[in-house]
DNA sequence: TATTGACATTGACGTTACGTATAAGTTTAT
DNA sequence: ATAAACTTATACGTAACGTCAATGTCAATA
């Protein structure tokens, strides 16, 4: 079968400028031209712009789109496995998002109420998965591959009760948390007592619990300019105040 | 809670140029500007930024998004339910969308055959309901408002095994209908094998099926020029073929 | 056969939603 | 006191096309 720009336009769904500038950009030239200087598009061509839309529906620019579809052992299963992990990532994240609007729609309605953090939750939870290149390996490396995996997922399948039950026990051990910054003991009773809050808080996302896993945690809380803003939001020193405190809850701090 | 543009940005998960291009085109102005310049915002500014994200993240331009947030009486529990349906609508063409990568990678393993079509069935969806601000109205006027929602529902609640017999019945209909066209008699044995096998097709996506609405859709087929490329891609003429044929099979054709 | 209308071509400038760079002032931490 | 980290405004750069404009091609019809 071969196709004329408007045709292939509209078995795909695009315009026939955008296929102009995908020959003008060199990432899908037509199979030939005619003697007319038509555009002729051939099979090989269909489907390697249904590759260029898969991944331009992920996100991808063109420029780097260009770059995979370029090498010459390119696996293409392989591809296609790949985008489905990120479709399905993709369909988690607006899972996160869809609860995030009836969250919304909940303390709109004054049922609930809902943090300024948690307000942005989904759209953060984006923002972390793009800053993955960037950070992830370096986290995942020093706090365990699997710590950070679990926890997204268990997360993506709580339900909504278990939703509002964490986010109860949350509320509490920040506000606790809070009380005992404001003592300034991070070995007080009020700081243990948030350390525990903090270790049930983290069953709910956990499938396991260890003291080590707990105390590289709060570290973290320390050392990721993300999770430190997060805790520090109210009141600075939050993060180390935590810190010290699982550190003593855990018996880490020898 | 007041934040500067550097807390907001983080909280949100966004650059402080996003912010400052918003304060800019008047999407979101600070609550105030402090003695030395520095933008602050307060609690209202958070609500409105995740609402402009929440649509941002939907594809609306904010330009579009301005106009909404600016109407006096902007209802906001109606608007979040919007955005809930919308979110759905997009689940729902993911998971299209992950179908056809699963289908794309049968096909690449040699397991199954796909048709061009079929190749960019989810990038098509997404491209119709982008349409439907222009054509919507119009078509279901014309068919029905329930028949085309209740198609687009049965069609995203199919599992695998339904889509795959759905998928063979339509290429051996296609198969029919082609060596009908060439017979050249829409009367004829052969075509009304076709219509009833479109008929058969037909219910998959509805729920109740009536010659008026199945007469009503061959004509479709032939006024809508979305459909009619669909049905003349091998053939020109096939559309208003397969509308004779059906018209004669339902006898709406006096 | 002439014309009409839908299609094609190559420029070339416009648009959206920011990124990035510069220069200069402000706040915070040590 | 001085560096580090923040802020400001101005301004030019960018990706992925949209949208003219001027012109050429092709199939169908009067």
């Amino acid at each position: 079968m071969e196709y004329t720009v408007q045709k292939l336009s509209r078995l795909a769904g695009i315009s026939s400028r955008t296929l102009r500038y995908y020959d003008e950009i060199g990432i899908l030239k037509p199979a030939r031209i005619n003697s007319s200087g038509y555009r002729i598009y051939g099979q090989n061509e269909v489907d390697r712009l249904q590759q260029i839309l898969f991944y331009r529906e992920l996100g991808v620019s063109l420029d780097h789109i260009k770059e995979m579809l370029t090498v010459p052992d390119f696996d293409r299963a392989a591809a296609l496995r790949c985008h489905r992990e990120k479709l399905l990532e993709k369909k988690a994240q607006l899972e996160l998002l869809i609860m995030n609007v009836e969250k919304t729609l909940a303390a709109a309605e004054g049922r609930t109420k809902m943090s300024d953090q948690e307000k942005f939750q989904g759209f953060k939870q984006k923002m972390i998965e793009e800053n993955e290149e960037k950070y992830g390996k370096e986290i995942r490396e020093k706090y365990g591959e699997e710590t950070v995996a679990r926890s997204n997922q268990k997360f993506m399948a709580m339900t909504e009760e278990q939703y509002a039950e964490v986010t109860a026990l949350e509320a509490r051990f920040r506000a606790i948390l809070e009380e005992a910054r404001q003592g300034g003991d991070p070995a007080g009773a009020l700081a243990q007592q948030a350390a525990d809050l903090h270790r049930q808080w983290l069953a709910y996302y956990w499938s396991e619990y260890s003291k080590e896993a707990h105390a590289g945690v709060a570290r973290m809380y320390v050392e990721d300019e993300r999770f430190k803003v997060y805790y520090d939001r109210t009141q600075p020193g939050t993060a180390e105040f935590l810190r010290e405190a699982v550190l003593i809850y855990t018996g880490m701090n020898a």
